[in-house]
DNA sequence: TTAATGACCTATC
DNA sequence: CGATAGGCCATTA
């Protein structure tokens, strides 16, 4: 069973704690390498896994998804997040200031 | 097999 | 400071 550049980013995804979320970027960086940013968006595009992928609790940079989702629904990501805890700003966003993974980088 | 695109980010002009 | 272009990795057609 090897790991995937998939698994890796679903390993993050997964380990992304209840109440915040993570950026591509951010979760990139933790899989290896940060020029993964896309191929993490690409990751939870296809959503193979909805079920272990919690989609809804990662964002862009600016703390919202580019639209698309695997969920059901860029509304409905808002109410998970909401469910979660996390608040929204006026720009329908996520505070990111505020609820922005902090697990950044664990060297093993 | 090759080519192009992609839920991105960073650096530069 | 603001906007534009490029780049990287992987997947899909």
């Amino acid at each position: 069973m090897e790991k995937n550049t998939f698994q890796l980013i679903y390993e993050q995804v997964r380990k992304i704690p209840k109440g915040k979320v993570a950026t591509y970027g951010q979760i990139a960086a933790n899989v290896g390498n940060r020029r993964l940013s896309q191929v993490v968006g690409f990751a939870l595009h296809s959503n193979p896994d909805p079920e272990m992928i919690p989609c809804h609790r990662v964002v862009n940079r600016f703390g919202e998804t580019s639209g698309s989702f695997a969920f059901g629904g860029k509304d409905r990501q808002r109410e998970l997040l909401e469910a979660e805890g996390v608040e929204f700003t006026a720009d329908g966003r996520v505070d990111m200031e505020k609820f922005m993974w902090d697990g950044l980088y664990k060297e093993e």
